[in-house]
DNA sequence: TATTTTATCTCGGTC
DNA sequence: GACCGAGGTAAAATA
């Protein structure tokens, strides 16, 4: 990573034409071979960028050019360059989102064995005509092995998962709306439900399994790591 | 603006929770409070950051609070400074997006009327895989009653607005392109074009007449007054 | 100041 | 590679 501060103007020409005027201003140069272009204020945005894949050339007369494979270009004129200094930060782990609701769907979906051996997934955000449902999944009943008998073998049972940080009385309404969708459709039916959340709401919890929904607790440490089995719904 | 090299942790709770492991990273500190959180990859997003109006809290122990007014708080781990530079930048005369034809070009979207009665706008910066079309709008051609026949009913015609200053080849080449994409669109198609600027340089006019390209000469003053019916194209 | 719309959105996931 | 949706969206335009 390089640090510049300089004293520039800054033209774009790309998906739009803009021009920066003479200001000195920050320019973040990263080893992916972006280039931003920073002023003292607005912690989140550059007044202007160039993101990877691209090339910084610096000619001679201070004038840098960054230029994509797009062949949209950042032309800089430096004017006077007041620190410059480069860095060496390594590859960084990356950012780790605790209890967002789309990350407990990917933990669970990767972890079906929470939900009961031999669970799989069907698909995550199966839709509906009402929305997509978070999690469509199948127990095992259909995967034992029975004697052949003359009443219709077992098969494997739907479940469908509302996840959320904290499960209300909403979540339960949206679930019920969710499987009376699913189960009008033969191919499904019977269609059962998991109110799966880190936190449920005692009312939550008592409109759900009186409509026959199960209550699943999600711990966000244990969907990371080994899951207990006496944990288990089943 | 001050720039730390540091390696550290991070921590944010807020609006959701998040972590980053002990890293080397770039602190970017703003004139405005804010701070944000850079890898050496990513040239647009940092990693974390806190946007101002917020208040940066030095420890003794190496340990940076960052709060803002809601009570979302940033928490840094500092392990070793690398780097710490101090920077007077001043104000930032900020970005100018083409100026003269984006204004050309908010006036006549508030002043549809100028390109011909019952014109309406579809949307400014219409975008297209080779870049935004000034403006996209319709005529008043489906808004018409008719007698009742077996023929199609008319259905309102688009057009693509390429607005300049002065308008060269080079503009008319530009429409050109973005009418062969638009005209790919079944929903759009078919759609015209409308070549307006303060000036048209006469082979761009000649060759914009050749390619059915209409040509409007946009009066400045008119624009931000009262239109005049015998000025407009239909 | 509060609300709505835009964005060179970015970023992830699915088809 | 496209398409779709969410984002700690952020930031700009608007009421």
């Amino acid at each position: 990573m390089r640090l510049v501060i300089a004293r520039c103007s800054v033209d774009y020409a790309g998906r739009l034409s803009a021009h920066l005027p003479s200001a000195t201003r920050l320019l973040l140069i990263k080893a992916d071979g972006s280039l931003s272009v920073h002023a003292d204020d607005r912690a989140y945005k550059p007044l202007n960028w160039m993101s990877p894949p691209c090339s910084l050339k610096e000619t001679e007369d201070n004038l840098w050019t960054v230029t994509n494979k797009a062949g949209e270009q950042l032309i800089i004129t430096i004017e006077e360059i007041l620190h410059d200094s480069s860095h060496e930060l390594g590859v960084d782990p990356g950012l780790i989102k605790d209890g967002v609701e789309a990350h407990l769907q990917e933990l669970l979906a990767d972890r079906m064995e929470v939900l009961g051996d031999g669970w799989t997934l069907v698909r995550r955000e199966y839709p509906t005509a009402i929305g997509p449902v978070d999690i469509l999944c199948r127990d095992s009943s259909g995967t034992v092995l029975t004697v052949e008998t003359d009443s219709v073998p077992p098969r494997p049972r739907h479940w469908a998962v509302e996840i959320k940080r904290r499960a209300t009385i909403d979540g339960v309404e949206q679930l019920t709306r969710y499987l009376e969708y699913l189960n009008r459709d033969t191919t499904l039916a019977p269609v059962g439900g998991v109110l799966a959340a880190q936190s449920i709401a005692p009312q939550a919890r008592t409109l759900a399994e009186d409509r026959g929904i199960r209550c699943l607790v999600l711990d966000y440490d244990e969907l990371r790591g080994i899951d207990k089995a006496e944990d288990r719904l089943f």
